[in-house]
DNA sequence: GGGATCATGTAACAGGTTACATGATTCA
DNA sequence: TGAATCATGTAACCTGTTACATGATCCC
């Protein structure tokens, strides 16, 4: 999910000012409020924030050091384990599947890839853009079949199936043009 | 929810051959699945379409006639009540409120005002049309701005923002184009 | 008799939303 | 002293997915 994934990145960024893979819940809740760039694309709310860092902590992504001493209130402080680590590059080296997955879950692979490493948001665009390339590809196939998916149909069932692969169509067009954007923005 | 206003769709468009706003959920589960035109839009497996049944029946969209004898295996058939059918009619009169829910949510709303009245199908068209214009000219302007919901951030932020804002505009942009090509089609 | 189809569900789990609970510390 | 902020959660509820349970009837 990119809300677990977007924690371990906050992570891996920079917990909290040191660059060490260490964080706690409410420093890590900052960023995904009020005028925070995240926050544009993804919130996440308190409950839903410590529900998270337990669940990372259960599967050995994040580890807790236990009650933090000398800080009151008391605050637990996680860190990224290895495993996260990887978990994390794994992630970021990994297009997404599904057009409307573009809204979020790229933006948010995208976001920190640009942080962590420059080259590797490069080549997370290129991959992406072929991945709608071939969806593209499909699509068009489709449309210039009448494919419905099986067989034959009313003359408005058709047409309802145009719109909806026209639709389909149209949106992915629109993401592989942004992904040719959003990578001539970055190498100049 | 799209799940339970289809339900109330079918119903009102012929659950079982009748045009009597009568079904039962075996039958209509029929339309939810291989290559039926509303499958290309919205999945809804037995368990999920029995429970919606039930739900929409609590709420008194739809009532149970108690099991309808005569057939066998028994089978409940529900019937639309009037106020299932204006709570159809409310649904079906307003636009989605977001981009993302057109790909969904709207194209359900399409598929049944097509059939239950073209006419209304075409005022849905533009109304949604009028709706994603306005959300253009609102993206264009924070765009101008380089608006980031609250003040600077840094350049790196800026940058990232503007991508966010960049794949809405052409998101919705491109639903502005699909709506015009789908009202077209429909008038001539 | 036995497999396909008709017909209605339950159970278990995964994930999210909203609102509230709890209590310490800081600072005007 | 009391409001804001720091800090961590719980409870209740809704949505959805997968898989299975149950049993009748139809037709070969």
């Amino acid at each position: 999910m990119p809300a677990e994934h977007a924690i371990l990145g906050l992570l891996a960024l920079d917990g909290d000012g040191a660059g060490d893979g260490l964080g706690y819940g409410y420093d890590l809740a900052r960023h995904f409020g009020d005028g925070q760039p995240l926050a544009a694309v993804l919130r996440l709310e308190p409950g839903m924030l410590y529900h998270h860092l337990k669940k990372l902590d259960r599967v050995g992504w994040i580890a807790a050091d236990g009650p933090a001493p000398e800080t009151r209130p008391a605050r637990q402080v996680y860190r990224l384990t290895p495993a996260g680590r990887s978990e994390l590059a794994r992630w970021l080296g990994e297009p997404v599947a599904r057009t409307r997955e573009i809204r979020l879950e790229f933006l948010v692979k995208l976001y920190f890839a640009r942080r962590l490493d420059p080259a590797r948001a490069a080549r997370l665009l290129a991959e992406q853009r072929d991945r709608c390339r071939r969806l593209e590809g499909s699509l068009e196939g489709q449309l210039g079949r009448g494919d419905d998916g099986s067989s034959a149909g009313s003359t408005q069932d058709r047409a309802f199936l145009h719109l909806v692969l026209d639709l389909r169509l149209a949106q992915t067009r629109a993401a592989i043009a942004w992904l040719d954007r959003a990578s001539s923005a970055a190498e100049p």
